[in-house]
DNA sequence: AATCAGCCAATTGTCGACAACCTTATTGGA
DNA sequence: TCCAATAAGGTTGTCGACAATTGGCTGATT
């Protein structure tokens, strides 16, 4: 999901390798950092060597796997720095769909976008409210805004590439105690704004939200940091 | 050149012929829309077909080659709205760039960009001023500023895979009579933001930028379309 | 005991051949 | 004359085997 490619049920083996490698890296079920064996993945997927290459070499073009010449190729792994970087591309990207998908989407569409808001909601009412980040694809607020915008480039580069990379990451810190209450504020604020069409609004509560969520990633890791201070630090 | 990892001098076949590819494509020595053959590149390579298909894996995987099973390969053709939609995404993107410049660039940096408008300043006056849009790699000011964002993320997703993207169709719009004169300004005042550490308004001013920079295409393709009535319009 | 040299196993890189599929030219019929 | 079915040719997809390089292990030397 999320790739407009992927109903196609996989029409050459180099493909449905490409396809089971990247979803199960994006879902985490294989962790950022694992080193991948070609040889025990072709064995493992039934195919030979040749095409499961090149579906590396496909993931490598989209930066989801790191190669070394002749030493292997390792799930990408963000360090802390590039965590907070790829938080900038999306405040600036998620910003501009925002906008976008203010002038772009249909009324049906933010009605759509109401009931989920509502839906949440009603389920951290009653229950966890750390599930709120949880929701994925068409559950997801910034999912379906991203989609609202009606721009393919821009929903391939946020939902194909970035989008589930930043999931794996998001667990990591959402248990700040508030930041959720403060989340649901900060999207009820984005989707009124994009109901009103104001795009330049929409845009600058986007920008905010994401923004507030990148402080908030960088102040945790602070305490992190000074709670260990011997050898601390960026994994990989 | 743009590639960071770009002066190792090709550690394996399947590196070189990526990189040369690469180049090739987005210098626009293979045009848009050229198909790829495997074959003919194996030979003209002097190397095997299987890395070269890993190469060419590789490129799809950047969306700089697109593919239909068992059809072929062919370079990528952008149409009129992914154009579009590419500046939009640009708009965004360079804007954050400019921002996170005006913060992070060192004084010499600076100096250094403004080296360069001055340099664009003289050539303009006793050349051509269409060749304002020809330079490239350090010369070009989106480039430097970009470089200056101190952002490696953002910088590999502008220079790596949009930059020369949008490149390689700037020529074909840019030769409006007032834009260089125009965009020469733009530049400056830009510039003068970042000078001034004022990243909101230096982040204002690119996106300004940019924007005009899409909406002078989009009046002429308009224009284009209104001239040949019948049949017109978007490759592919 | 620690360090460095050299060797060995394992993994990655490359190749040529075969199979499957698409494209195109040709031929026959309407 | 035009369209459609067919067959030939060529291109892409896949495979197994061989070569090259890395990383770790053993063991000797200081």
């Amino acid at each position: 999901m999320a790739d407009s490619n992927n109903v196609i049920p996989a029409a050459t083996l180099s493909d449905g390798a490409f396809q089971r490698l990247q979803t199960a890296i994006v879902k985490g079920e294989i962790p950022p950092g694992t080193r991948i064996s070609e040889q025990f993945l072709s064995t493992t997927y039934g195919i030979s060597r040749g095409p499961l290459r090149e579906a590396i070499r496909r993931l490598e073009g989209r930066r989801l796997v790191v190669r070394v010449p002749h030493a292997g190729v390792r799930v990408v792994s963000l360090s802390y720095e590039e965590l907070i970087e790829l938080y900038h591309v999306r405040e600036a990207l998620e910003g501009m769909a925002c906008r976008l998908a203010a002038q772009n989407m249909t009324d049906e569409e933010i009605a759509n976008l109401r009931d989920i808001l509502a839906t949440h909601e009603r389920h951290a009412g009653l229950k966890a409210n750390q599930s709120y980040y949880q929701q994925e694809g068409d559950l997801d607020i910034h999912f379906v805004i991203i989609q609202g915008s009606k721009n393919q480039t821009l929903s391939d580069m946020l939902c194909g590439d970035l989008y589930h990379l930043v999931r794996m990451y998001r667990y990591k810190f959402s248990s700040t105690p508030k930041r959720p209450q403060q989340a649901f504020a900060e999207h009820h604020r984005i989707i009124e704004a994009i109901a009103d069409r104001d795009g330049e609004l929409a845009e600058m509560l986007m920008r905010r939200h994401i923004s507030a969520s990148r402080r908030n990633i960088e102040r945790r890791m602070l305490e992190q940091r000074d709670a260990n201070t011997s050898s601390g630090g960026s994994n990989q």
